[in-house]
DNA sequence: TCGCGCCCTGTTTTT
DNA sequence: CAGGGCGCGA
């Protein structure tokens, strides 16, 4: 793509400074067009496409339908921007959703306009963009800016600590629960304050709230911030200091927004926020694909674009480059069945090809053979493995399609799954990083303090964390003070001691060792890396490899801060793609892609759409299981094939299973069912009836099993056990009340003291908090006073 | 304090 | 079926 014929903007001032930013397209701008020759970005652009990018005013919707040059109409219009020169890649604002799209963003502009791309600091998702505006900023929301970012483990350990402080049962009020609570909370941008009394009752009895309030902060304590606080937090910032809105406002000239229908009330919020500065927002997206409402994405965001942004202009993408008639016709006919959607007719001039094809199976594992089968031949014939995808509706289907290619010798690559950052090993290694970045990271201290194992447990860290919470402190300065008395156990005192002494050099280190090498020394001289060398279990080399990637990719950043950043953020599973290879993965994850030939199996009721959607979200959830049909048939070139299994084993019990209705939403001039020659053999209905009651009779042996798979089926709701409660527990929850309550008053000699541990003494010097104390059993003591209570 | 084994639960999708 | 949590025994 030769590009050389306009002029870096750099030069040029952007005229915006002057002209404030009003009418559609300006004489200047114009003019400036007309004197430059023919812009080889706009070519081979329709008509559509281009009206997209060249309505750089104003707020712009775009519909774009699958397929239809979504990416590329965004990254034309960004070059559009910059080379006509009406503003710096530095004042253009691009959010997207995940990494992946803002990367192939970067790489794309890169390429209509040469490195300027790289001069856009402001492309990016919301989250990073959120993070990079919240660090300038952080102390007006109560952190510094060097604050962490807590992944979903963190944020779950976090509110489990404040449910056992708060004696809540974390088994009936699970932690996880609570986090989704507050989640869906922050996806809407309601700060604790503002919770409808309806809603605090979604957990312990009405404490919601009030926990969320205690959760925040906490947050603040631990300089910490979850996914979603790097949005509200924001949104807090410019809502009480507008001066810096204002700045952000005037920056931003123009805002691009990807996936416009997959975002949540608080990026709503945000975005309104900064557009209202210039109103120059375009906005791309597709009403038909969202399928993010379970985590809090507010289709009517992109319904009511025109509402919420005055004056708007909409631009609708209708034709396709990617499918052929048949499949485009099979995906638009299912979608029309949902009800409030924008509407577009999706239009492609390719010949018809393949009718999408229906397949029924007997059972999930002939359904995998099929679909083994079929990629068997097609290889054979020469096909591109790389171009083939199956797609399914959870995680737990990939598991029989998985098996079925081992044993065929079929190479294939999950997408999707666990992240390389989840892996157990790279958050150990992480938090290890992050102690020695910051002594204040209790969270990361608590997960690796005793790993390996060094011999300290719960009972050393509860002390811990006793006098931390006493003394208001992190728990790492808190164990220097606690070293300092006879409270811990020699041996724990001992080992506390090395370790501190460890993270107290290795700190100092952060400023003379190169960071790959200080995270090495790290590893190395925690006893991390031997412990995984000592481990003889299957996966612990692979482990080690993780670690040593973890290292590698160090490299690729300044220093460890900004690597930690990264990868709470970003990081990414290294995916080898580009071998011959059939891609596996979810629905969701396939949003954005494009194969030739596309297996989506699974199509039965319960499955897909799947109940609890349904059971969740009514008609909505049902809309959104729909479009996410049509997301998968719409990622198909030039084959879909559509399955569905009679019986499918879930929880390991067999179960008879349904087509799903959206087969039957099918329009049957585009598609075709296709016999399965096995499909019948086993003899039907027989052995369906057969196996059910081979199942339950199966089961009678085990009595509690079968007990719970009765219990099981019908029951979808919430099963209140009758008389669920032990009633031994409150008792003890009774008495850790007292005791957490119990006035620390100050002490002087002669004092008679009881001591949780040491039982009751007499105080013979204090010095601070630290007392003396000859114990009645235990003898003479040093211990600090908030271990103590008056005798 | 650690490690093992039992039991229970839940299993959509994720920045 | 699996992963996590908890209780028990060493």
């Amino acid at each position: 793509m030769p590009h050389s014929h306009f002029d870096p903007p750099y030069n040029d001032s952007p005229s915006a400074d002057s002209a404030p930013a009003s009418s559609p397209l300006s004489l200047s701008e114009r003019a400036r067009q007309a004197a430059r020759p023919a812009d080889s970005y706009l070519t081979g652009l329709n008509p559509e496409q281009r009206r997209a990018v060249e309505t750089i005013e104003g707020p712009l919707l775009v519909l774009a339908g699958a397929g239809t040059g979504k990416t590329r109409v965004l990254t034309t219009r960004i070059a559009h921007i910059i080379a006509t020169g009406t503003a710096f890649p530095s004042q253009i604002l691009a959010v997207t959703f995940t990494n992946k799209a803002a990367r192939e963003m970067k790489e794309r502009i890169g390429r209509l306009v040469g490195s300027v791309a790289e001069g856009m600091p402001w492309l990016g998702t919301f989250h990073s963009i959120g993070t990079k505006i919240l660090r300038r900023h952080a102390e007006l929301v109560g952190l510094r800016s060097d604050f962490t970012i807590l992944d979903t483990d963190d944020q779950i350990r976090l509110l489990k600590q404040i449910l056992r402080a708060e004696n809540i049962d974390d088994k009936r009020w699970p932690a996880r629960q609570l986090a989704n609570v507050i989640d869906s909370w922050k996806n809407r941008a309601i700060t604790p304050d503002r919770v409808s009394a309806g809603e605090a009752h979604s957990f312990a009895q009405g404490r919601a709230a009030e926990l969320y309030k205690m959760y925040q902060e906490r947050l603040k304590v631990l300089n910490a911030a979850d996914f979603g606080d790097l949005l509200v937090e924001t949104i807090r910032l410019f809502r009480e200091n507008p001066d810096v809105l204002a700045n952000y406002q005037q920056r931003f000239r123009y805002i691009l927004v990807d996936e416009y229908q997959d975002t949540n009330v608080a990026q709503y919020l945000w975005l309104r926020l900064l557009a209202q500065g210039r109103h120059n927002i375009c906005c791309v997206g597709d009403d038909d694909q969202s399928i993010y409402g379970w985590r809090g994405a507010e289709v009517d965001n992109i319904l009511r674009f025109e509402h919420d942004f005055p004056g708007a202009g909409v631009v609708r993408l209708e034709r396709n480059y990617r499918s052929t008639a048949h499949i485009l016709a099979t995906a638009s006919h299912l979608i029309a069945h949902n009800e409030g959607r924008l509407g577009k007719t999706l239009r492609t001039e390719d010949d018809p090809g393949q009718r999408v094809t229906i397949t029924g199976a007997w059972d999930s594992e002939e359904e995998a053979r099929q679909i083994g089968e079929a990629i068997e031949n097609a290889q054979s014939r020469g096909d591109d493995l790389s171009q083939v995808a199956v797609l399914v509706r959870i995680s737990a289907q990939m598991r029989e399609v998985e098996d079925r290619f081992v044993q065929l010798g079929l190479p294939y690559r999950v997408i999707g799954g666990p992240r390389f950052y989840e892996r157990l090993e790279i958050r150990d290694a992480m938090a290890y990083l992050r102690c020695v970045v910051s002594q204040a990271d209790d969270l990361a201290f608590e997960r690796i303090f005793n790993t390996p194992k060094r011999g300290l447990g719960d009972a050393t860290l509860q002390t811990m964390h006793a006098y931390a919470r006493h003394a208001g402190v992190p728990l790492m300065q808190a164990t220097r003070a606690l070293l300092e008395t006879e409270e811990l156990k020699p041996r724990q005192r001992t080992t506390l001691r090395d370790l501190i002494a460890n993270f107290d050099r290795w700190s100092r280190q952060l400023e003379t060792l190169p960071h790959t090498e200080l995270a090495e020394t790290v590893l190395e001289e925690s006893g991390y890396t031997a412990m995984w060398q000592a481990d003889r279990s299957p996966d612990a080399a692979g482990r080690l490899e993780n670690l040593k990637e973890l290292v590698r990719s160090l490299e690729e950043f300044p220093d460890l801060p900004s690597f930690l950043e990264h990868v709470s953020l970003v990081m990414e599973a290294a995916e080898s793609d580009s071998d011959a290879r059939v891609s596996i993965m979810t629905l969701h994850a396939a949003k954005g892609l494009e194969f030739d030939t596309v297996f989506l199996p699974g199509w039965e009721e319960g499955l897909f759409p799947n109940q609890r959607a349904l059971d969740e979200q009514g008609r909505a959830g049902l809309e959104e299981e729909r479009r996410l049909a049509y997301v998968g048939i719409t990622r198909a070139r030039k084959s879909a094939r559509i399955m569905f299994a009679s019986n499918r084993r879930i929880h390991g019990l067999w179960n008879a299973t349904a087509p799903s209705r959206f087969i039957d939403e099918l329009p049957e001039a585009h598609v075709e069912v296709t016999e399965a020659p096995a499909a019948y053999s086993y003899g039907g209905y027989a052995r369906n009836r057969f196996d059910q009651a081979a199942g339950s009779f199966g089961s009678t042996y085990d009595t509690p099993g079968w007990t719970r798979a009765r219990q099981n089926t019908p029951n979808t709701g919430h099963a209140t056990s009758p008389g669920g409660r032990r009633g031994g527990n409150r008792v003890i929850e009774g008495e850790i009340v007292a005791r957490s309550s119990g006035p620390s008053s100050t002490f002087k000699p002669g004092d008679r003291v009881f001591h949780q541990k040491f039982g009751p003494g007499t105080v013979e010097s204090c010095e601070g908090n630290k007392l003396a104390i000859e114990f009645d059993k235990a003898g003479r003591k040093t211990v600090v006073d908030s271990f103590v209570k008056p005798a």
